[in-house]
DNA sequence: TATAACAATGTTATAATATAACAAATAATA
DNA sequence: TATTATTTGTTATATTATAACATTGTTATA
């Protein structure tokens, strides 16, 4: 799952590090203000990382809430499929790896007869804490 | 599809049915830009509309285009779980309703045994024309 | 080693998306 | 009518994201 980071420059490393060392999502500017003392002191230079790290797979746009979270399921950085719970509660959000969902969407045809390889799910509700 | 717009604000009515002439998700501000000659100036009026419209499934959001697209789905009113297909090249989005997925969707459990009542799916790919 | 080509970084400014806060008008209810 | 709640109007500001260009670093090869 790390094997891919001796590859990154050095802005995508420090910008990957923090993400990983956070449990939960983290906005963009929440990543900058904790990478500041490391030297990236502008948004261009977060937002370059984190557009880097996405396209990879090393993390994820949670997109409902504008975030960004570390993969924690080796499959992504080749289907560029993900899915997630989300709890609207605390908002705890947690990466679905299931082999089973991922084949049923990636096989999943619309009414033309059409695939989709690449797609984005979030689910939501609540967690086990907060029912 | 259209039973409950009696009950819609004037300034809803006016943001639902500039969304729903459009084929395609329409941006916040170009809704306000739109609306401005109906005397709608300012990005909260357009915003609470497209939140209360949101709400009762008149809208949705396409979250990874911050786009809103009218429902052409009367089981959205409900469930509160949608789909979506998006083109990569034209933007083109439809909205799915398929009964199966929904189905599936509704009734998938992760590794806790959690189910999920509510989610928003964004399949890309290449529409027809542009593959 | 030079030097060209390319990639990554730094920097300033600004665009695009969204909400807070409060005042005024309107509608619903008692 | 008086009371209450909802909707609207308005100004200002917060949040998220990118454009544009200068600088530095790295790699390739002449
Ligand atoms: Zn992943
Ligand atoms: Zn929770
Ligand atoms: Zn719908
Ligand atoms: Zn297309």
């Amino acid at each position: 799952m790390t094997q891919k980071k001796e590859y990154l420059s050095k802005n995508q490393k420090i910008v990957l590090d923090i993400i990983e060392k956070s449990a939960q999502p983290m906005k963009a500017y929440s990543i900058l203000f904790n990478v500041q003392k490391k030297g990236l002191k502008a948004p261009p230079q977060v937002y370059r990382a984190l557009d880097k790290l996405v396209e990879i797979g090393k993390i994820h746009k949670i997109e409902s809430r504008n975030a960004f979270i570390a993969c924690r399921n080796s499959a992504c950085t080749i289907t560029n499929a993900t899915a997630f719970s989300i709890c609207e509660s605390c908002e705890d959000v947690k990466e679905i790896s299931s082999s089973k969902l991922s084949k049923y969407l990636s096989n999943f045809q619309d009414k033309e007869g059409m695939k989709f390889n690449k797609y984005n799910l979030e689910f939501f509700g609540l967690c086990k804490k907060c029912k």
